[in-house]
DNA sequence: TATTGTTATACTCTATAACTATA
DNA sequence: TATAGTTATAGAGTATAACAATA
């Protein structure tokens, strides 16, 4: 299907379509583990960074408390995680990988790698390369408020 | 806040929380309006390219036909488009903007150009051209399923 | 038979409000 | 007073299924 031109230069429509194509192979790609994209990334950061407090990923994710507690709750109702509140605060879920959570984010993780491989097979390493670098830059001064141009 | 490089070099993450950022943006730009990004849409294509049948949409926007519906019967509510049914083909909507849906579309459109702008601000416009160029060509590869590597 | 559009319905993700416990 | 987490509830956006009209 042909971009107008309108739409080839809108930020909001090119950044919005893109991601919602890539979402959409990442969840498929993810639901023969029958993880979807959230579960998945709050796997993948236990298992490369260790135990992480529950509150952390509100601020990753862009979601809310509860959002991320409904998350939790899955994940541990199938054993991936395990929560242990904090010896220095007693108010704060320490999140623990399991064994099998280990295991299914290795799998999860083989897929989500050739999704991306795949999504990014149009364009050269360089050309991604520096796109990335924008899109990163954008996603860090946008993050930080005091950087941002637009006030709440 | 910082990001880790797990995330920095995960092409789902950047575009999806750069994206949910950008959508918030113009989410709160056109609250005051009471437009939603897809009625904006809309209108902005009927402003720039004329009358348009209404399946158009579903593929422009990547959303089912129900989902077109209840969008044009918004704003067919509050008359700033009219539908009248395609002299060649009897089935089609074809949609037409009014005067006063004219004169919104118009108030909208500078405040997200407004959003646009701003949200850019941190990058030359050099920068940002290159990387509007590669998302648009992972736009253009994926949204046809000839030129896509994945497979439904 | 296939496509356009509508309606009724349900699902998913997310947020708001009220609460407990801890700091 | 402020923060972390939970629960109950509601909303926004989207999709599925069944249908009518038209091709």
């Amino acid at each position: 299907m042909d971009i107008p031109e309108e739409f080839a230069n809108n930020p909001g429509y090119l950044l919005g379509q893109t991601t919602k194509i890539l979402r959409k192979y990442l969840e498929d790609a993810l639901k023969p583990l029958n993880l979807i994209t959230h579960e998945y990334g709050l796997l993948r950061v236990l298992a490369v960074t260790g135990p992480m407090p529950q509150h952390s990923f509100q601020e990753q994710f862009g979601i809310d408390r509860t959002s991320v507690t409904a998350i939790v709750d899955g994940l541990e109702k199938r054993a991936y995680i395990y929560k242990d509140k904090s010896k220095d605060d007693k108010r704060v879920n320490m999140l623990y990988l399991t064994p099998k959570g280990k295991a299914v984010v290795a799998r999860a993780t083989r897929r989500v790698h050739r999704v991306h491989r795949e999504f990014l097979e149009p364009v050269s390493e360089e050309e991604w390369e520096r796109a990335r670098e924008v899109i990163l830059k954008l996603l860090i001064a946008h993050r930080n408020p005091d950087h941002s141009r637009i006030r709440p």
